[in-house]
DNA sequence: GAAAAACAGTTTACTTGGAAACAATTTCCA
DNA sequence: TGGAAATTGTTTCCAAGTAAACTGTTTTTC
């Protein structure tokens, strides 16, 4: 008559081959890391494009803006919006070069090296508590494999 | 003056410690999945979201649509649409249940099980190409690690 | 047994992200 | 040199996904 705690037949529903495809997987590990992402870091006013775009800025100052995209997979519809925004904000700087007065190149403004720096900490503290279910080893596995199937594996050491 | 091929500084770029993070590799590693999805079976008429919805709901006929949103983290709301698109579409069915008249209950259609007949060799050959960088071996303890950290694992056999 | 609370799904209004066409600049090549 | 072709980023318009308020139904509680 009452169901101990939650849902009915919900814990039997059947994946079948789908347990067994690395897409499907990789898509419901990404929702359940960017959901514990926003539930941790959303007060901190920490998007995870954003924070990234920032991060990846500030440690590769006057890159092109497509390059970036390209490296992050963002498109360059997108690029164009994020940077758009991230400028309002007074945290990142455009500068189109007079050697090729198509591009434009990024770099952080004092606010954004600021903002960067105060946030850091929570941003990589996050990435500890992901792992949760993984011991030490799995988690060690789990990032050269994904560094692997991304080729971002040992791009600076 | 010409650059060999592809982009200047673009393969230096140096991502710190996003290179050690879970979810941003998770990130990467789905937006690269996807891609080969939409570049292989776009043509097919297969979304990724969509297909899956009618390949679980084949599996588990009957299913209470909340339910399946929950497992399968898709937001009410969109889940909404999605089944409003299939209905539309003749590949699904809702049936409002008599003991339980809020809620709806999902099953294929003839067309949708057809559908998912007719697509299933292609979907689950996609899912064979997509781990391609990596060994068989790799493959396999990717699909483990992934099924642990998203709760997945072992749930049918 | 009626009002209050909880639940399932929907609607509306918004945000994020993308495709396609576009403007500006640079490169290629006859 | 003087277009054609390619490159870079932007704009416009559309699709995917979400949050919050809402409708109808069931359960709870007094």
């Amino acid at each position: 008559m009452n169901r101990p705690a939650a849902f009915p037949d919900e814990d039997a529903i059947d994946f079948g081959d789908l347990t067994r495809s690395v897409g499907f997987l990789l898509r419901m590990a990404q929702l359940q890391s960017f959901d514990m992402f926003f539930a941790r870091l959303a007060k901190h006013g920490l998007k995870p494009g954003e924070f990234t775009l920032l991060w990846v800025v500030g440690l590769n100052p006057g890159l092109r803006q497509g390059s970036l995209a390209r490296r992050l997979r963002i498109k360059p519809a997108h690029m164009t919006k994020l940077v758009q925004r991230l400028v309002a904000a007074d945290l990142l700087a455009r500068t189109v070069p007079d050697d090729d007065r198509r591009s434009v190149r990024l770099s952080l403004t004092g606010a954004g090296t600021a903002f960067v720096a105060r946030h850091r900490a929570a941003f990589l503290a996050f990435h500890d508590a992901e792992r949760h279910p993984l011991t030490d080893a799995e988690h060690r596995q789990l990032l050269h494999l994904l560094g692997k199937l991304t080729g971002l594996d040992g791009e600076t050491r």
